[in-house]
DNA sequence: CCTATTTGACCAAG
DNA sequence: CTTGGTCAAATAGG
């Protein structure tokens, strides 16, 4: 219907690189981890070492996110609220279900809720349509993640980032349940992050992880609330959960996998930008410490504003920091 | 006591 | 209608 996708040779180029780069960082952000000390042992503190090793890749990885962001909305002017297409799984589906396109105001229902439920306090409600609202514009991409046999699920390559799980479901087609994690911080600093895991139908090895958004919080700094337990530092990467079959073991390995980015097959010639990168900026919360990763080009201040609608104000701008 | 997970129900969109 | 995504009460676990 639309050629929306149009591309000049130019700018598919330069995706491209962008995106190996991307891949690269990546890669190298994972290697990072999963070998702190390659060469002979020094004296400096690994630790240390290490840090700083992640916070220079992460912020590799955060300029090409954002160069890709960029550089995908620049050149489809026209594609401004139109959810971001992802990369389709190569799961055995017969009956595929195909994303939502765009659909424009598809509901002219005002949103009113009666909360079927028992309990009332159902004002909560609007969090959840602002949420819906957005989270379509929200990036999206996916990537493959495969166990490995022997350990190495300590490595939480792309997952420095704390989980949380809050719901799982069935999917039509699949044989197992998909499972829905949110980040950790979502209400104390406002991270919309998410993130769902998909094991593969065919290779029991393979997880499919679908990212949602970027995270806005400041969860790898290092610091502990000064309200209740000042050292209580965890890491709920792994649940044991053997609450029943095997199966659900494995389930929660996928949590730290070896993440194998995909779509990103640098051998293609038909070139299909699968989805959006990552980085969405939703602005500083005044909250105490308000501090985000990565320099903000943009500062979307609209974060939270039930009756304000977002769309237009931050391409808008956006567009307009590129041209600075 | 706290936080994280489980799980059925609810809701929006196709 | 079905289906994917989310919420929230109940539960598990420290």
């Amino acid at each position: 219907m639309e050629g929306r996708d149009m591309l000049s040779w130019e700018q598919k180029t330069l995706l491209s690189e962008l995106i190996n780069g991307f891949d690269a960082a990546k890669k190298l952000q994972a290697r990072l981890r999963e070998a702190p000390s390659p060469s002979s042992s020094f004296s400096s503190p690994a630790t240390a070492v290490a840090e700083t090793n992640e916070i220079l890749v992460k912020q590799i990885v955060s300029s090409y996110e954002r160069s890709l962001l960029l550089l995908n909305w620049s050149s489809s002017p026209s594609v401004q609220l139109i959810p971001t297409p992802v990369t389709v799984v190569p799961v055995a589906n017969p009956g595929s279900v195909p994303e939502s396109p765009a659909s424009i105001n598809g509901s002219p229902r005002s949103e009113e809720f009666a909360d079927g439920g028992g309990s009332s306090e159902s004002h909560h409600r609007q969090d959840y349509i602002f949420n819906s609202k957005k989270r379509k514009m929200l990036p999206k991409w996916s990537e493959k993640v495969r166990i490995s046999p022997e350990r190495g699920l300590e490595g939480p390559q792309d997952d420095v980032f704390s989980w949380r799980k809050y719901g799982q479901k069935d999917i039509l087609g699949a044989k197992f349940p998909r499972s829905y994690y949110r980040c950790t911080h979502r209400s104390t600093q406002n991270c919309w992050a998410t993130k769902q895991v998909q094991r593969s139908d065919g290779d029991a090895t393979v997880f499919e992880v679908t990212y949602r958004g970027t995270h806005t919080c400041s969860q790898a700094i290092t610091r502990t609330p000064p309200l209740a337990s000042p050292e209580k530092r965890q890491d709920t990467r792994v649940k044991p959960a053997i609450t029943q079959k095997p199966k659900d073991i494995l389930e929660s390995l996928k949590s730290n996998l070896t993440v194998r980015t995909d779509g990103l097959d640098d051998g293609k010639d038909v070139f299909s930008f699968p989805d959006t990168p990552p980085f969405y900026n939703y602005g500083t919360i005044n909250g105490e410490f308000g501090h985000v990763e990565s320099s903000p080009i943009f500062d979307v201040v609209d974060w939270f504003n039930p009756t304000v609608e977002i769309d237009t104000t931050f391409p808008a701008f956006l567009h307009e920091s590129i041209y600075y």
